[in-house]
DNA sequence: GCATGTCAAGTTGTG
DNA sequence: CACAACTTGACATGC
């Protein structure tokens, strides 16, 4: 079982300005062009790799890539940048390394909506799935491209199928190779029980999110969820699991109830199975070396099975 | 340097 | 009914 944690590392940050999510506003993207995209990616690219060997050498053996290392990228094609070359090159190391890589393009990413929004989604899909390429990543499952069903519009059901339908239709074959779909935390959208038919017609995995499921269970007991989406992933390839606590029960009783913690409070209970877990929690890699120490590491006599 | 107003995209439901 | 929350606050400006 690996942990991980998503896209910031407070530490390389804090101490050597080393981030991967440099960006700009609209209009300094229309006033300096794909010339300060380019330096701005290739920066980002680089202190990814940077990011990627310090998990390396922390024992941590996952990690989610920020979707904002290429800013503005549904403007352009990423061979265009003027420094693409370099890119590539850091790209490539990025990819040699043994941390398990996966990303989760936002909530704009809509495969179930329509028109614009559709083709919008369309290429910022592709655009995460062909970075992954260029770091010489085999199209699987491994490195997870995890989106969100994230609207009803009015008809669950009519909405799956046209999500599968789009699925089918319109992506590229490594990007449905690397595609999944996470439970919701909202009544409104979809948890793992709901998402099973989705998977049934279409063979994409289901990540399980322990805290959206707390949030939006079903009538599902957090066991039954975990063990089916669990089931959806294919052989060999360990299935992952996203874990947060609540922001608003152990931290801040004003926040919102969907807020993510600073850090893990309670046993992540993996019942038994191999899984990798991706911390959201706020304080990152600290969260996760905290967790360590406190659940994992000196003292733990049993091993709850 | 630091404070502050502002910042692409979709959908939902809380406060 | 605005706006926060989701995946990660950070950019741009003016003092």
């Amino acid at each position: 079982m690996n942990f991980g944690y998503a896209c910031i590392n407070l530490t390389l940050q804090q101490e050597f300005g080393i981030y991967t999510n440099r960006g700009m506003i609209q209009r300094t993207f229309r006033e300096k062009g794909i010339q300060y995209a380019s330096e701005l990616a290739l920066k980002n690219c680089r202190d990814l790799l940077q990011i990627v060997r310090w998990n390396e050498s922390h024992g941590v053996g996952c990690f989610r890539v920020s979707s904002d290392v290429f800013p503005w990228a549904s403007e352009y094609r990423l061979t265009e940048l003027p420094d693409f070359p370099e890119i590539r090159a850091t790209l490539e190391a990025i990819g040699r390394t043994s941390v398990r890589l996966s990303t989760h393009p936002g909530p704009f990413n809509k495969l179930a909506g329509e028109g614009p929004t559709l083709a919008n989604t369309l290429k910022d899909l592709e655009t995460h799935s062909e970075v992954f390429d260029l770091m010489g990543l085999e199209p699987s499952h491994r490195n997870k491209i995890n989106i969100h069903v994230g609207g009803a519009y009015g008809d669950k059901g009519e909405t799956l199928r046209r999500f599968a339908r789009n699925y089918e239709g319109l992506l590229s074959q490594h990007l449905k190779s690397r595609l999944v779909v996470e439970n919701d935390d909202k009544p409104g959208l979809f948890t793992v029980a709901e998402l099973l038919p989705l998977h049934e017609a279409t063979g994409i995995p289901i990540t399980f999110d322990y805290f959206h499921h707390r949030l939006h269970p079903g009538d599902w007991s957090e066991r039954e969820a975990f063990e089916a989406a669990v089931a959806t992933w294919p052989e060999g390839i360990t299935p992952v699991c996203h874990f947060s606590d609540s922001r608003r029960e152990h931290e801040d009783p004003s926040a919102k109830r969907e807020a993510h913690s600073d850090w893990v409070y309670t046993p992540i209970q993996t019942y038994g199975y191999d899984v990798d877990v991706v911390l959201e929690t706020k304080r990152k890699e600290l969260s996760l070396m905290k967790y360590r120490e406190q659940f994992l590491m000196p003292h733990s006599p049993i091993e709850i099975g």
